[in-house]
DNA sequence: TTGTATGCGTTATCAC
DNA sequence: GTGATAACGCATACAA
């Protein structure tokens, strides 16, 4: 209470009752006890609001008491008062299969942390009647708030309302009302023209799929970025269904050989394909005609699969989604909400831009022709 | 707190109180008031303990009250009471790189689901410092038990002890102190080479690789079993570090031609690859010196690492680690020494087999020869 | 400025 | 069989 009262121990017999026998944490009611205040003091102080309210000596003498009894307000009892869990449902289409939802998940996990919370992750393996089941599942569990990721770039039809916030992360509603992140496709095309009209490039050619959303924006960028320095793609190959090595391959021979095999005269001299696998078959192809690449072809690949780009040789340059950062920016969204629950909803759309990932497969077009 | 202890709402309008306003959820002390009941009567019916204690027909009553009112136990007012929070803590050497890994939490969040619990995730990214720190986090949200992963099997030097049950997935400590399960790597080999000999292969090749602990095990399984049936490889290669698709190519054509560039005589009839990347290369290498797969060579992968190996031409047959049943039974091994905290720690190690994913790249050899 | 009393919703211990 | 009553640990309106 006051400085000449009794600091530390209270009796002349050292009682250590600072040392608690492991397995009983602390609680509250001891550090008031042993810092000689109330248990409303405690709180004051460990929640910040003891501004007008507590005394500077009591509040380092609370701080103190808290520290030697190594005290953390238990999280449980805390979250039955306050009803917020700090916990954070996140409900995926598919972590399992993409190598690319790990990373989304990843950077959820590390942002939600930075800000006290806990992911708690459930994947619905592409069954849809699973996510309204697990959405329900974490609503009676209490978590604060849901994300919604899918693995691939889509627009969901609905979105199961369990009256909780949420967010989507790489997909985003038909209605535009829930706010969502997302990569900015048409930016990470102009990206990859940009990159290959800065090398030099101005016989561009292009493996594109029958990507449902990405795809064409993604597109749209790459040739309106070309068509800005009046370039235009000189040949377009679209592949439909499989993006494998095999149709990579393929598409690519055929964009650079005649009917009879030979290579063709106006060839480009950089393709962008539509992913790293594509991209690797690309490779493989060039190889086979006797074009070194980056020397002779410029390969620029899209996705930057990691086991895959990083291993090919040679190594693949390529755009990575922004994935990590998805899931950083969706827990930031949904805590903004989840802290701010009489603020309007405001249906965010947040793009964010695919970095291009150097490696060796792009280089300058050779100096003739 | 019920006003008036009305079941309706007081007034004589819209009496529908059982059709509780959302955002009330029921609490048990509402079911009891609605059967007529207390509320211990309630926690016994609910909790499976009414055996000798409860009528039937107070049984009924009360079950009815509950579904009636649409009640659900509020988890965090139980975990406070019980001091279980149904929640378990997976902490990952890297989800976010591994295409497996997120077949192993796949696993985990199902099985746990179906046990009651939610898993809650943390990615270390390979920082160890971080694993301490996430299970001092986790241990202080009172989680009820953790789960440490890898993503290549491994022995793990010490795990961070915070008195919490522990499993390790794909991981076993030194000591073997900890219950583990890991996939039965010598089984796994065996498998390869049973697969091979069963179609007819006498004529076998190996391309393995530098793995620290798994390589040597399947390797050991596979060489028995070709020995059990007086079967030797007919060519070995290791390949040290990287087991990247070129790699693999090279790997192949050292070992199906001789110095000059010309097949060799006597040649593997089938190649065991110590993984898909590798056996990717393979194939690649298989098409370019004129073989046919699988007539003319088999090929079988390992990992079915499922971006690459379903989409090769023709696609790769290859032995799937069991990440999913690993992440499964990582969750039993924890859940039953959570809910049995009386009985001894039994070191488990559970291991679990690599089922074989029949695709096209195996078939019986070529007749001649 | 500090202390007191109460509620969050459950489970568990007893007397009745 | 049943029904009060006490924890669990924290936060806070309100009284002192």
């Amino acid at each position: 209470m006051n400085p000449g009262g009794h600091p530390t121990s209270g009796g002349g017999r050292t009682p250590r009752r600072d040392e608690r026998s492991p397995g009983k944490p602390a609680t509250a009611l001891d550090v008031a006890h042993r810092a000689g205040v109330s248990r409303t003091a405690v709180s004051f102080v460990l929640n910040g609001k003891s501004d007008g309210n507590i005394a500077e000596a009591t509040r380092q003498r609370i701080l103190e008491a808290a520290r030697e009894l190594d005290y953390r307000p238990h999280p449980v009892a805390r979250s039955l008062r306050t009803s917020r869990t700090q916990l954070i449902g996140l409900i995926t289409d598919s972590i399992a299969s993409s190598p690319f939802a790990g990373q989304l998940l990843g950077g959820a996990t590390d942002r939600a942390r930075e800000r006290g919370h806990l992911v708690a992750v459930f994947d619905s393996g592409e069954r849809p009647a699973l996510e309204e089941q697990a959405a329900e599942e974490f609503a009676g569990r209490r978590v604060d708030g849901l994300i919604y990721a899918s693995m691939g770039l889509r627009e969901v039809a609905s979105v199961p309302d369990v009256g909780l916030p949420t967010v989507l992360a790489n997909c985003f509603d038909a209605r535009g009302e829930l706010p969502s992140v997302i990569p900015a496709e048409e930016e990470a095309g102009a990206t990859a023209a940009r990159c290959l009209l800065d090398m030099g490039h101005r016989q561009i050619g292009v493996i594109t799929g029958d990507l449902v959303v990405a795809g064409p924006r993604r597109l749209a960028g790459f040739t309106k970025t070309l068509a800005e320095s009046g370039v235009k793609p000189v040949a377009v190959q679209e592949l439909r269904g499989g993006w494998t090595i095999d149709a990579g391959f393929h598409a690519t021979r055929a964009m650079l050989t005649r009917a009879d095999g030979q290579l063709r005269q106006r060839r480009p001299t950089a393709i962008f394909c539509v992913n790293d696998r594509v991209a690797a078959g690309a490779l493989l192809a060039a190889a086979g005609l006797g074009l070194a690449v980056p020397a002779d072809l410029s390969i620029l690949g899209f996705d930057d699969q990691e086991e895959l780009a990083a291993n090919l040789v040679p190594s693949l340059s390529t755009l990575a989604l922004p994935h990590r950062e998805m899931g950083r920016q969706a827990v930031d969204l949904l805590l903004d909400v989840v802290e701010q629950p009489d603020a309007p909803v405001t249906p965010t759309l947040r793009e964010l831009p695919s970095p291009l990932v150097w490696r060796e497969s792009v280089a300058a077009p050779p100096p003739t022709r």
